[in-house]
DNA sequence: ACATTTTTTATGTATAGACATTAAGTGATT
DNA sequence: AATCACTTAATGTCTATACATAAAAAATGT
C-alpha cells in the first residue's frame, strides 16, 4: 500500500526525468488510484501537493497538466541582522543614530496610508558585525496603529527585532535593488569609493493598515542573499 | 456547515490578529471541529495549511502553537527576461556576444560536478529593451548532461528560455548581489561611472547532475526584484 | 531521586463513500 | 457556422471511521 508521499515522489520523478512532459495530462486520479492499489483522496492529496508546488495545474473537468515553467521561483527567508551576524559567530553591536515623531513624506505617507497632517515614527539605526557595519536601517513606523512604539526607546532592541515581535504576521512586501550608496551612506557603513549596496526595501501592513516602512542598506561588498536550496520541492 | 477554507480564514484572523499569541496553544483538532460543526478531517486540513504557510507548528501529542517569526519570508519568481521586458512594453533584442567549448573555471566545474578535463558550453549574451542594455547572461552548460546544447547555435534564442524549456523543473539555488561592475560589464551595459550591478547567481541540477551555472548582470539603475504581493497567504 | 516502562493524547494518514462544482464535450437548434 | 442546452467526466470537498505514530505525561521499579 502506498502513501501520498511515495505517490507524490513517484509522480514528481515522472515530471522532473520529462517522462511527463510540459503540457502532458497525467492520468486521473480514478486511474492512478488504480495504478497505486489506493483510494482517490490518497492520490488527490499526492497531486494536490504537486500542484501546490507549482509542478502540475489542475483544472476540473479537464484533468491534470505539467507545468511549463515561465519563470524561475524563489523563496528567501530574510532574517533579523542581529540572528544573520551572530550565525556568522560574530559579535553584534547595535546602535540608534535617530528618533524622532514627525510628518513622513509623501510616499511613505500613502504607503503607510496616513492622514495629510499624522505625524509617524522616525528611526535611523546602525547594525555592526565584529565592529564592522553591516546594516543601516531607515524606518517609519506607524504610531496610530502601534501606539506602543512611541513608548519604546529602542535604545537596546533593532526596529526591526522590536516590530517582529509585536506584530508578528504582517502581509509583507519586499523590493530589492542595487543602489549607488549615498553620501550618507559612504560615511555610515564606512563604504570603499564606488562600493554599491544592497537594498531591501520593506512594507509591511495587516488589513489594509500600514505598519512599517523602511529600507535595510547593506554594504554591497559583505551582503549576499541566498536561497535556502531547491526551489521544487524537496517536500518533507 | 463550514468549509475548510472558512476554518481557514477563521484561524488565520484569531493569529494575525493577536488573538491567539505567538507560542499560545491552539485548541485540539477535535475541541475545534466540534467549536465549527464539521469533521476533525476538515479541521485538519485548515490547521495543515496555517502550518504549510509558517503560521503555525504542530507536533504530534504537543498540538498546535502559533509561531514566534524569526525572519520575513519572501518568495521571488525570476521571469525569462524577454518576458520582463515585453511586460514593460518595450521592444526585446537578444544578442549572442560568444559561444565556445571550452574548460571551466575550477569553481564552475566543481558547481556543474564535471570531471577534471571534461568540457562545457560557455555563452555570453546580451538583452536589450528598447535598444538599451538590460541583462548579461553568463553562462556554463553541462554539455555531458545535456549534449542537444552543442547542437543549438543559441543565435536566435536566449540560453535562459531554451534551458527552461528544454529542463523545465531543475532544482535551483539562487544567490543575489550588488556588485561593482567589471570594466567588461560596464561597457556592454552601458553603466554610468560607479553604477553598480545586481547580479543573480543560479545554479540548478536534476538528481545531483549539474546543469546550468550563470550570472545574470543587471544595471542597477534599470532593475528591481519584488514579491508579488504578501509572504503570508492570501491563500487562493 | 532517577531511570524505565506504560499510558494517554494530539496529530498524521488512509479508507469508502457521497455530493458539489466546473468546464469540456455533445448534440440539437437556429 | 454559431448558439444554445444537456450530458459527462474530472477535480474539489466533506463525512464517518479506523489505525498509526510521536511524544508528553503518568506510573512503576530500582
Amino acid at each position: 500500500m502506498r502513501s501520498y508521499k511515495e505517490i507524490r515522489g513517484i509522480l514528481q520523478e515522472r515530471i522532473t526525468s520529462q517522462q511527463w512532459q510540459p503540457g502532458d495530462l497525467l492520468p486521473s486520479e480514478q486511474a492512478l488510484s488504480e495504478e497505486f492499489g489506493c483510494t482517490r483522496s490518497t492520490v488527490n492529496r499526492a497531486m494536490r501537493e504537486l500542484a501546490d508546488a507549482g509542478l502540475v495545474e489542475r483544472r476540473r473537468k479537464a484533468g491534470t497538466r505539467v507545468v511549463q515553467p515561465k519563470s524561475h521561483p524563489a523563496t528567501i527567508s530574510i532574517p533579523v541582522i542581529r540572528q544573520e551576524i551572530e550565525n556568522k559567530d560574530q559579535s553584534y553591536k547595535y546602535l540608534l543614530l535617530e528618533r524622532l515623531e514627525a510628518l513622513p513624506p509623501e510616499d511613505v505617507r500613502t504607503q503607510l496610508g496616513l492622514e495629510q497632517n499624522e505625524k509617524a515614527l522616525f528611526l535611523k539605526s546602525l547594525h555592526y558585525g565584529d565592529g564592522i557595519p553591516q546594516q543601516l536601517d531607515v524606518r517609519w513606523i506607524n504610531i496610530s496603529a502601534l501606539p506602543e512604539a512611541s513608548q519604546e526607546s529602542f535604545a537596546d532592541i533593532g526596529p526591526n527585532e522590536w516590530l517582529l515581535q509585536r506584530v508578528p504576521h504582517p502581509n509583507i512586501e519586499h523590493v530589492f535593488r542595487a543602489d549607488k550608496a549615498t553620501a550618507e551612506e559612504q560615511r555610515l557603513l564606512q563604504l570603499q569609493e564606488c562600493e554599491p549596496v544592497f537594498t531591501i526595501e520593506r512594507r509591511t501592513w495587516i488589513s489594509g493598515q500600514g505598519i512599517t516602512y523602511v529600507r535595510l542598506v547593506h554594504p554591497g561588498s559583505r551582503y549576499r542573499m541566498a536561497t535556502r536550496s531547491s526551489a521544487i520541492p524537496t517536500f518533507n
